[in-house]
DNA sequence: CCCTGATTCGC
DNA sequence: GCGAATCAGG
């Protein structure tokens, strides 16, 4: 069954998208897939984030029919001869979006580091609920989290006014957020920050 | 092997 | 429209 993309649902993908938390992350949280974040992401339409590979030249068919339509309508708007081989895509960044920079970034920027320490929803005052509640257990697993947690000197980018704590389950009725205000450049208000911003290397094991 | 995002294509 | 499968780079 496919899910539902509830307003609620897309305003968070959105806001987390904005954070700059990877999409297995953002599904983690949304209890989804990567597939399906990355997927929705992409038809509604937002979706320029750094992509770890350029996936140009693929073994698709492409027959001959592919060159045709070349001079009919678009004039000069459409002209892509094809590179040879291996481009060198300048991925296109943010046309005008002061985005951090890649390498100061790794050591400071986002808030989700990813592969270390990364803001999870923990379970709320409502995880006595038992469902699918975000959790926030198995802080260690496994050496990968050497490096000590630290959200630092969060860039400015506040996304939301309001607190995107989710409290209740996801798709059913009761489900809201926090709704205070937030900390700056963060998504959470000062209390839910607390519990938010924990060391924790969970997978992917949604119960939804 | 882990991670990442991108695209395709059956549903 | 949805997202698993697949691809592809780090």
């Amino acid at each position: 069954m496919a899910m539902e993309w509830t307003e609620e649902t897309i305003a968070r993908l959105r806001d987390l998208w904005q954070q700059g938390l990877s999409t297995a992350e953002i599904g983690r949280q949304l209890s989804v897939t990567k597939n399906a974040v990355v997927g929705k992401a992409h038809r509604l339409g937002l979706k320029p984030r750094p992509s770890p590979i350029r996936r140009a030249a693929k073994v698709v068919p492409v027959p001959a029919a592919a060159a045709v339509e070349t001079t009919a309508s678009s004039a000069a708007t459409e002209s892509t001869p094809a590179p040879p081989k291996s481009e060198v895509t300048a991925a296109p960044v943010a046309t005008a979006t002061p985005v951090p920079e890649k390498a100061p970034a790794k050591a400071q920027a986002a808030p989700a580091p990813a592969q270390q320490a990364k803001p999870v929803a923990a379970a709320p005052a409502v995880a006595e609920d038992g469902p699918p509640a975000p959790r926030a257990t198995r802080a260690q697993p496994r050496a990968t989290a050497k490096s000590a947690l630290r959200p630092v000197s969060e860039p400015r980018r506040r996304s939301s006014q309001s607190c995107c704590w989710p409290l209740g389950d996801p798709g059913t009725p009761g489900f809201h957020f926090c709704g205070a205000t937030p900390l700056p450049g963060k998504p959470y208000c000062a209390e839910h920050a607390q519990l938010a911003y924990v060391k924790l290397r969970d997978r992917r094991d949604n119960v939804a």
